[in-house]
Parts: C-alpha cells; sequence; structure tokens
RNA sequence: GCGGAUAUGGCGGAAUUGGCAGACGCACCGGAUUUAGGUUCCGGCGGGCGACCGUGGAGGUUCGAAUCCUCUUAUCCGCACCA
C-alpha cells in the first residue's frame, strides 16, 4: 500500500461521490426527511476563510452521519451574492458587477468542493439571479399590498463631499468610509417594512424554538418589550388648550413626580412653537449622527419652548416643555414626562436646568442623585397613591388613567421598522412606479421579475440616487394601473432581502411558477438545524423569521417559524489570541492548510480544536497532531489481518465509541467525539486488528474525514462507496465494562480504589473497601459510623473522630 | 449603564441530574528504530522530597463541590440617553 497522499485520494473521492450524485437530494416519502442548513456565503473575491469552514465542516459531519443513519438529507448551498465589494469592483473595473460574481461563485464552488462538504450542488440558490429575485420582489409586492411596505422620510447618512447616501456600516463613527468626510443625516424618503408589526410574534414565539440562550436574548434585548402606560398631558398656550401630548413611561406610579417634559428635537410641536433659539438646537442635532448623539450620551443640552406649559394629569400643575436630544423620536411618542427624582438623564437634565426634583418613592435622596432602585419602595408625595407600595401603585395609576381617559395601560419595543432601500445598483430592483396621478403602484406579478438593466456607469449619483435613476429608458414607463407617464422606483433592496427567505427556495430551487411548490414545503420545511454565526442574530434571524411569518400568514410558508433549532459556532481566534485580521497579519488560511496537510486534516483540526460553540483559538500544532492521527489510521489498515470478523479482544471498545460518537456528533461535541476514536485506535493498536475493525473504524470516521476513510473502506476490500453505508448500531450492554473500578473514599478524600463485578451490592463493595489494606491502616479497627455507596463508582467511609 | 458568556497543567481542551480532576491532542523529557527525517514505535509528563496541595479569588451548603449558593476579580461579546 502506498503513503498517505491526500493530493491523490482527495480528489478521487470528490469525482466519485459526485458522478455517483450521493448528495442529490430528492423527496421519499419512505424516509424521514432532515434539513440541515448553513448560511450560505457571501462569494467575495477573497474565498473561504476559516469563519466558513467551522460552520461547513460541522454540519457537513451532522449531514453525512444522518444520511448513513437513514434520514432523507437536504444540505444546501448556494451564493448570497448581492453587495457592496461587487459594486465597488464594477465601478473600479467598468464591468457588470455580474462578471465579478460569476468568478467568485465559480471559485467559491472549486473550494467548497475541494473541502469535501457533501451540498447538494442541484440546488444551488444564487440571490442575483433574476429566477431567484423574481420571488423577491413578488414577497416585496404582497408585503406593499398589506401595507408591510411603505414609504417614510427616514433620517441616512449624508457625505457631503461624495453627494452620497451611505449605509451606517459605510459612515463608522459618522466618517464617511471612502473619502474620510464627516457625515450628517439627511431625511430622505425611503422604503421601510413594518417588522414592528409583528415584534409580539417574534418574541412569543421564541418560547416555541430551539434556539441557544443566548441567542434568544440578544434578539429579546433588541425586540425590547416594556410594559408601561401611555398618559395624555394637555398642553396650553396663550391660556387655552392647544394640543394634547401623549408619552410613554413604564412608571406611570412616578406621575406626581413629573416636573416638566422633553421633547425630541424632531417631534412636530417642537417646530410649531420654535423661536430663534430651539431652530438652532434643532439644526445641530438634525447634522448629529446616531454615532455623535451616542457619544455625547453623559452631557445633557436642551432648550426650553417658550410660550408652552403642559398640565401634569395628576397633580393638575403647569409644567414647562423642553426639547433636547436625550430624547429620540423614534422611540414611544417622542415625548417625554421628566421624572428627575427617579430617573439618572431626568435628573441630570433637572440639575443643569434648575427644575424642581420631586421625591415620589421614599427610600433614597433625591438631592444627591436620582432614586431609581424603587422596585420594592413607597410611594410619597402622590396624592391617593400615597403609602402603597411601587407595583400596586403602577397598577392603580394606571387604572386611574383609563377611568379618567387620560391615558391608558400600553406596550412599546426598541424595535424599529426596517429600512429597506438602498440607492445602489448591484439589489434586487423594488417593483413599483411612481405615478402622478395614481401614486405608488405596484408591478403587476406577470412583469416580474423586473431586471437590473446595463447602465454606463455604476457610480452613485450626485443626487445620491441609485445609477439606475439615470437610466431614463428604463426609469421612464407607463403606469400599470392609468397608462399615464410614470417613473420606475430606482432604489434597490438591501442585502438582506435575498437571505430572508432563501431556505424555503431550497425545498424546490427550479419553480417557476411559485417560490416553492406546497408539496415541497410540506416535506422539507421546517429547517431541523440552522447553524450559523451570532453577528446575525438580531439581523438576518430576525429578518428571516419576520419574512416567515409574513409567508405564513398569506398561506405560502406552511408553519409560524422557519427554523426548529438553531445553534451558533464560536469565532476562531487569531494564533496570537487577536481577532483575525489582514492588519494584524494573523488570518489562518483554510485553503493553504487543506493544501499542505490535506483536507481531512483540515476538518479533524476545525473539528477537533475546541467547543465548536466557543470561540477558540487556532493552534498551527493541533493540524499536526490530527495529520498524525490519519497517517496512524492509514498505517494500521495496512497492517490489518485479513478477514471481517470483528475481533473480540475491542468489541467494547467499539461499542463505546459507536455510542459516545453517535450522540456526540448530534449534540455537536465534535471534539469529543474525535477524541473518542483516538482512544479506540490506541486500544486497537495493543493488539491484533482486522481487516473488518478497520472498516467499522472508517465508518464511525467517515463524518469528520470522509477521504482518507472512503479509501480505505475500498482498501479493505469492501464494494461500493462508504458513502452509502448504513451507520453501526451500539448494544448498550456492551458499552460497560463488567468490571468496575470503585474509589474508596475516607470522610470525602480518595484513599484507595477496588475492582469489583459492576452491579456488586452495596454491602459487598463496603466490605471489599473495608478489607483494602490502605483503608484496614487508617480504620484502625474503628467501624465507620456512616458509608454512602455510589453503585459501580464510590464509596464513601466516615470513621468517628 | 443593561444583557449574555468565559476563567481548569507549559498550550488547546475533557469531566455538569454534585461522586476517582486533567480524557484526547500539542509541546516537552527519556528510550528504541533510523547513516538522514515535519518518520514510526515504547515510556514519562499538574505542583511538592514528603505529609499533602491543587479548577480566577473569598466565604457557604454537603459524607463528598471544577460542578450548587452568596460575594468578588479579570477577560470577551451584544446592546446602549429606549423614557
Amino acid at each position: 500500500m502506498k503513503e498517505y497522499d491526500p493530493k491523490v485520494i482527495e480528489p478521487k473521492w470528490q469525482d466519485a461521490w459526485e458522478k455517483a450524485g450521493v448528495f442529490e437530494t430528492r423527496e421519499d416519502a419512505a424516509k424521514p426527511k432532515y434539513y440541515v442548513l448553513v448560511e450560505f456565503p457571501y462569494p467575495s473575491g477573497k474565498g473561504l476563510h476559516v469563519g466558513h469552514t467551522r460552520p461547513y465542516t460541522a454540519m457537513d459531519a451532522l449531514a453525512r452521519a444522518r444520511r448513513m443513519r437513514g434520514s432523507n438529507v437536504l444540505f444546501p448551498i448556494g451564493w448570497d451574492a448581492f453587495g457592496l465589494p461587487a459594486e465597488n469592483y464594477a465601478i473600479k473595473n467598468k464591468a457588470h458587477p455580474r462578471q465579478f460574481t460569476q468568478a467568485n461563485i465559480a471559485a467559491f464552488r472549486a473550494q467548497i468542493r475541494s473541502l469535501g462538504y457533501s451540498f447538494d450542488h442541484s440546488r444551488e440558490v444564487d440571490t442575483t439571479d433574476p429566477a431567484y429575485y423574481k420571488w423577491t420582489q413578488w414577497i416585496f409586492l404582497k408585503m406593499f399590498e398589506r401595507g408591510l411596505a411603505y414609504k417614510a422620510d427616514m433620517p441616512v447618512n449624508w457625505c457631503p463631499s461624495c453627494k452620497c447616501v451611505l449605509a451606517n456600516e459605510e459612515a463608522p463613527g459618522g466618517v464617511c468610509e471612502r473619502c474620510g468626510a464627516e457625515t450628517s443625516r439627511r431625511e430622505k424618503s425611503q422604503w421601510m417594512l413594518r417588522i414592528t408589526a409583528y415584534a409580539e410574534r417574534l418574541l412569543n414565539d421564541l418560547d416555541t424554538v430551539d434556539y441557544p440562550a443566548r441567542v434568544k436574548q440578544a434578539q429579546k434585548n433588541w425586540l425590547g418589550r416594556s410594559e408601561g402606560a401611555e398618559v395624555n398631558f394637555a398642553v396650553w398656550a396663550e391660556g387655552r388648550h392647544v394640543h394634547t401630548l401623549r408619552v410613554f413611561t413604564t412608571r406611570p406610579d412616578t406621575l406626581y413626580g413629573a416636573t416638566y417634559m422633553v421633547l425630541a428635537p424632531e417631534h412636530p410641536l417642537a417646530a410649531e412653537y420654535a423661536c430663534p433659539e430651539t431652530e438652532e438646537y434643532r439644526r445641530r442635532a438634525a447634522k448629529k449622527t446616531d454615532f455623535e448623539r451616542g457619544q455625547l450620551q453623559k452631557e445633557k443640552t436642551g432648550v426650553a419652548l417658550k410660550g408652552v406649559t403642559a398640565v401634569n394629569p395628576a397633580t393638575g400643575g403647569h409644567i414647562p416643555i423642553y426639547i433636547s436630544d436625550y430624547v429620540l423620536m423614534g422611540y414611544g411618542t417622542g415625548a417625554i414626562m421628566a421624572v428627575p427624582g427617579h430617573d439618572g438623564r431626568d435628573w441630570e437634565f433637572a440639575r443643569l436646568f434648575g427644575l424642581p426634583i420631586v421625591e415620589v418613592v421614599s427610600g433614597g435622596n433625591v438631592d444627591e442623585g436620582a432614586y431609581t432602585d424603587t422596585e420594592n419602595g413607597t410611594l410619597v408625595n402622590s396624592g391617593f397613591l400615597n403609602g402603597l407600595p411601587v407595583p400596586d401603585a403602577g397598577e392603580a395609576m394606571t387604572r386611574y388613567l383609563e377611568e379618567k381617559g387620560l391615558g391608558k395601560r400600553s406596550v412599546q419595543y426598541k424595535l424599529r421598522d426596517w429600512v429597506f432601500a438602498r440607492q445602489r445598483y448591484w439589489g434586487e430592483p423594488i417593483p413599483i412606479v411612481h405615478c402622478p396621478s395614481c401614486g405608488l403602484v405596484p408591478l403587476p406579478e406577470s412583469e416580474l421579475p423586473l431586471t437590473l438593466p446595463p447602465v454606463e456607469s455604476y457610480e452613485p449619483t450626485d443626487t445620491g440616487e441609485s445609477p439606475l435613476s439615470l437610466m431614463e429608458s428604463w426609469v421612464a414607463v407607463s403606469c400599470p394601473r392609468c397608462g399615464e407617464r410614470a417613473r420606475r422606483e430606482t432604489d434597490t433592496m438591501p442585502q438582506w432581502a435575498g437571505s430572508s427567505w432563501y431556505y424555503l427556495r431550497y425545498a424546490d430551487p427550479r419553480n417557476e411558477n411559485a417560490l416553492a411548490s406546497r408539496e415541497a414545503l410540506d416535506y422539507w420545511t421546517p429547517v431541523d438545524r440552522y447553524n450559523g454565526g451570532m453577528e446575525h442574530t438580531t439581523l438576518h434571524l430576525l429578518y428571516s423569521r419576520f419574512w416567515h411569518k409574513f409567508l405564513y400568514d398569506i398561506g405560502v410558508a406552511r408553519q409560524p417559524e422557519p427554523y426548529r433549532k438553531r445553534t451558533s459556532h464560536g469565532d476562531i481566534i487569531g494564533p496570537d489570541g487577536f481577532r483575525m485580521s489582514k492588519s494584524r497579519g494573523n488570518i489562518i488560511d483554510p485553503m493553504e492548510v487543506a493544501n499542505e496537510y490535506g483536507a481531512d486534516a483540515m476538518r479533524l483540526t476545525i473539528l477537533f480544536i475546541g467547543d465548536f460553540e466557543k470561540s477558540v483559538i487556532w493552534s498551527p500544532n493541533a493540524v499536526t497532531g490530527c495529520r498524525r492521527f490519519l497517517e496512524r489510521v492509514w498505517h494500521m489498515a495496512a497492517s490489518a489481518q485479513p478477514g471481517d470478523a470483528l475481533s473480540e479482544r475491542t468489541e467494547r471498545a467499539f461499542h463505546k465509541a459507536i455510542k459516545k460518537v453517535t450522540e456526540d456528533i448530534d449534540a455537536l461535541k465534535f471534539n469529543t467525539a474525535i477524541a473518542a476514536l483516538m482512544t479506540l485506535l490506541n486500544e486497537m493498536a495493543e493488539g491484533a486488528y482486522s481487516r473488518g475493525d478497520i472498516r467499522l473504524f472508517v465508518t464511525l470516521l467517515y463524518p469528520f474525514a470522509p477521504h482518507i476513510c472512503e479509501e480505505l473502506w475500498e482498501h479493505c476490500g469492501s464494494g461500493g462507496l462508504l458513502a452509502g453505508q448504513p451507520w453501526p448500531a451500539w448494544r448498550e450492554e456492551l458499552t460497560l465494562d463488567d468490571t468496575v473500578e470503585i474509589a474508596v473514599q475516607v470522610g470525602g478524600k480518595l484513599r484507595a480504589t477496588v475492582t469489583a463485578e459492576r452491579g456488586l451490592p452495596d454491602e459487598a463493595v463496603v466490605d471489599a473497601a473495608l478489607h483494602n489494606p490502605r483503608i484496614e491502616a487508617i480504620a484502625a479497627g474503628r467501624a465507620p459510623t456512616r458509608t454512602v455507596v455510589v453503585k459501580n463508582k464510590l464509596v464513601n467511609l466516615i470513621f468517628p473522630q
């Protein structure tokens, strides 16, 4: 037998799998389906990185094991190929972004293949393919139909030097990524998706899915549910009631302590009662980016709104109204009642402006600072609430407000609606026409897909519009409703669009009449396992849950939740302990590792290096160990005794390992599964072993290192592909040894061990322990006052002092 | 500030309904094979001469704690003026 050479055997088996089509999946009612999903990659010019290989290798092992265990496994891959790098490439090279995208996809496909991933390539999807984005556009139209897609004025980042609208990611720190100029905020009419309409269901249905606690918690925080009340404050000007100002508060119990009100600078009332001072403040606030507002969070600023006061509905007293940018227009009503006695921000602001601070919950010292830790407090200075504990007082005040028509119980979410437009070329065109008489008119479904026209320049325009806006022949269109001259929407969708429903398309990727057939969705969905990065928890994962729920509501999706179980891999950190980055020069290229040590060794290393769900430092030495292990498997296979019979000597070791490996793969404990195989190999090496033993061994190793296992399977004279073999079963009684080592403790400290038959009665175990010479010496003739026996494991003896 | 995690040998990490801490691998040390080796094989490997001591630190519960409780320190990750 030749030396182990991954460069020869790996392509050999990749070809064999492809030729046999073993990873191509079709519906089969006779088999249980199992849908394993990984986040599809953005095909960048840089190729696969370790961030891809960890989840892909892990899910590949799971998929391969599940196939052998008899499931009909759907393990698809595709390309999330819209996005800025392709567009920047196009700008630079004056070429269509498709060229760049196609080349990258080809490179990714080749790399993925060379690592031996068992994806079903016959089901590939590409978000930039019109046959795919036809359905992305279709979903958008359905949302528009139901009022979930709408246009609204939203502040955007504006670079005055590039004359360009930037996404938040393109303006880190309030500075244009491209030219370095300071960006400002501008109002722009933008497409929005009403994800907030689904906030409650997105929150409640988390109870119905199996996600890691940290993922659920992050989504809960992001959704940010708060219970409280809306309270109406009458606004007076020139001696009469001119407005009613609604505020949201989580603390209606503190209403007696509300000594002033604050409006967000963007609040309409602030414009109505403007004076030069407030206008100046509003201008300055408008210029600040969100980032700058955040930076200044400690220092309060503001201006009084002159000529108006508000009436505190509890006290009946008039209180002043301010504008300040510590109040956000995007949350609640854009106005707050300020309770400086019990809110740190209000306290600071009140101090700055010399406003009254009233204590309404006893226990703190409001002269020193806001007293906020009030769960167990009692109300004071609060009329009918005096003496009530805080929770009861909140309840009493809410009831009072509702009875008097002064307010009502209310729930608020931090979640904002989703800005669903980019002024870019390389995205799905939004299939809407602007008609002077009909307004926003959706394209008829029959005109989908609305494809991207070729343009001359891919640069955004001077006005910050998409380059599509310059394509007069494309933009000018007759209104689908009235036939008059109208113009197409020229914004495109954000990159999150295509990835919000791709897992449904995999079920039926070539369907021209529906995004997927009902039969295919009934068979394949929901996704059984979805693994992805923590960084997608609050964007992609939430967005796709939202789209899925919408599709469920209109009868397309078959279940209310898309993913039954979500898992999240930890990051791989550079060998120096820092996050991998170009500037640090600590990037590990998985293709280089695979090239040097083989794909199998690379896969094994990725899985063995640490707990899959935790972040781990890449250690170059770990590859050596894994490669060495494979070499050892190879050499042992070469020198195995002929014969198919399994050795009796290692029978129990095998049954233990089968159980361990099977269970660990399901639990994503790949590191311990591989450790168990190393242990097993060590035991095999202690004596003679047959080709049959090797065959069983490579069957167990196959999900992790498939190429070498196929080669050795063939070498051992077995027919067919290992990929098509059944997974071995274990017998529980053979996973246990018939003798056990029992730890003997005295007073909880280990003093000896005794060997005993499994299941020996407690008294006999104690007896054996007491006859151990070491224990006899300690006992010195005394009898134990107490004995604790843990069956087959341990006995603890307590002797009198 | 809020929320979530993590802390175990020289290193990566095992061990969780509380029951022999350090599985497995790396590195290292010794030996064999090898004229050579990113080879293979065998042995050793938490600390301490020892009684013993050891899972970030301090208490506690328990016959028994890496594991449970209280407090605390450090690091990492989200979110962040959310009323």
